[in-house]
Parts: C-alpha cells; sequence; structure tokens
DNA sequence: ATCGGTGCAAACAATTTGCATTAGA
DNA sequence: TCTAATGCAAATTGTTTGCACCGAT
C-alpha cells in the first residue's frame, strides 16, 4: 500500500486534507473499477470538504501524475479520466453501455513492445490500448 | 481511389468547395504521415478559400467520420487530430519529438481481438492502440 | 426555387492561470 | 514564521450551436 503522506513529504511537498481526499477517491474509485473525471472526483471529495475546489482536483492531479501515483486515461468523450496509477502493460476494456472500465493484463502490450523493438527502430516509451466494446455483463442481456 | 464527391451525392450531400477542400488536404497529409487537428486543416484550407470558417471543418469532419471516409485519433495533447479512414487494425506510432504518427500494421490488433473473445465475454467493437515514444529517425541523432 | 451548407458570433465544456488569503511545516 | 497550497474568478482552448444568408442541385 502506498503511504502518499510520506511519498509527498519526502518530495517537499504538503499534505493538505484536499490533496488526500482526491487519493482517497481514487483508491475508493480503484476497488469499483471506476474510471473518474476531474469533476466526477470533485462532487465525491465535496461530499467531505466545504468550498473545495475543481482547480485543485487539477492542480493535484497533476501532482500525482508526476510522482507516478495517477494516471490519465483517454476513454474517447473528450475529458480525461483518472486512476491509480498501475503497470503500464494493461489494457482498459471501455464499455459503451455500462460505461465501466476493465483492466486486462497481458502478454500482449510486452508483445508490442519487443515487436517494434525487434522490427523497427522505433523507441517504445508507452503504450496506450483502449478497447471500446460491451462489458460480458452488458453483453448478456441486450435491449 | 475514393471518389468523395460521388460518395457524397449518393447519399444526398452536396459536394461544396470546402468539403473538397478539407477531403485533398486529409490526403495530402496522408501522404505525409500527418495527423492534423482541425486548427491545422482550417489553416491549410484558409490558403486557398477566403473566410474558410472552423466551424465548418468540424462539421465536415464528422460528416466525413459518418460515411467512413475519416477517422478522429487522440495523441494525449487534448485535441482531436484527423486522418483517413483505413482499417482499424493499426497501431499508432507517435513520435514525442517531431510528432510523426506512423502507421503499425500487424497481427496484433486482430490478436487483441480473438484473444478477448476467446477468454473473456468482452465484445469488441473498436481497438485504439497508441504508442508512444521516439521514431528512428529521432532516436538516431539525440540532442 | 429549394433546402442544405456556410460564415459568424455566441455558447459550451474542460482545463489552466493570476492573485490575495490560508494553513502546513 | 515562511512559503506552498487553496479558493475564486477570469482567461484559454477545443468544439458545438443558432441563425440569417448563400449557393449546389
Amino acid at each position: 500500500m502506498i503511504d502518499v503522506a510520506h511519498r509527498l513529504r519526502s518530495q517537499g511537498y504538503r499534505l493538505t486534507p484536499q490533496r488526500q481526499l482526491v487519493w482517497e477517491v481514487l483508491r475508493a474509485a480503484h476497488a469499483e473499477g471506476d474510471h473518474l473525471s476531474a469533476e466526477e472526483i470533485h462532487e465525491r471529495v465535496s461530499a467531505t470538504v466545504a468550498d473545495f475546489n475543481v482547480a485543485s482536483v487539477y492542480r493535484t492531479l497533476t501532482l500525482l501524475t508526476e510522482l507516478g501515483l495517477a494516471t490519465e486515461v483517454q476513454l474517447g468523450d473528450g475529458r480525461g479520466h483518472w486512476e491509480l496509477a498501475h503497470a503500464d502493460d494493461a489494457i482498459h476494456l471501455h464499455c459503451r453501455r455500462c460505461r465501466s472500465v476493465d483492466h486486462h493484463q497481458g502478454e500482449l502490450v510486452s508483445r508490442i513492445r519487443s515487436h517494434l523493438h525487434g522490427d523497427h527502430g522505433f523507441v517504445v516509451e508507452d503504450v496506450d490500448v483502449v478497447v471500446h466494446g460491451l462489458c460480458e455483463a452488458c453483453a448478456a442481456h441486450p435491449e
């Protein structure tokens, strides 16, 4: 388990209730498989802290990203979605019906890496794979 | 080669110089491997048509997408980038230095499809793969 | 002559920034 | 106390929309 408090302070950043809460919201969402937009994070934290501002959401997310603790994912709806950072070899399975995002671990991303590395001169730094479609549950009962 | 004029008219749409030019800009960009933003398309077409409006770029791109002639790609800089439509089994190799985007055809995407289809209930509709890194040329001479 | 398409300006939505104030360390 | 972090409001940026006029069919 990551200790944000320590992680922040060791880099000279302060631990504020806002930052703590954004982090906890991300953690909770992670458990539910949610990939929240800044606005959604704002709403959830606002339930606890009054006068909490969206700008702080963005500032915090930027900071967490720099520290390698959070990641932004582009799901194709124009806005960014955020999640706890994880190994970059995960595929995002995005259900267009219930909006859920599932992570699928696999050798696929590393295969892409080695494939490109072998045949081509392209130096891979980051692989983004987003698969759009219908999750098992939504595919099961059509409508 | 696709005949946009015919393609448009057969669906009841009109062929306007603006639409024609947007299409030609996309074609030219395709040859150079460029994935243009709406703003860039606007600039290029404006060189030929005076008073050409950005709104028309968006409207035209939306139309071309509906007709299956163009596609939007998310490269991670917040705005959309456009290209001629192509088979959806292409990987985008995005160079963070020179901004070029290369297409890499391969069995990888179809492998993702069949893999997910076999092991999981996820119904794949669209696979977006964007690899960020350095293209061969940029990797060659560092700086 | 129609009615779809365009330019223009205003509306929107997501994200960023400047600045005075607050509160971690 | 000192200065980073916040709230707030205004500014940016990318994209969309309403409407009167224009032009492809």
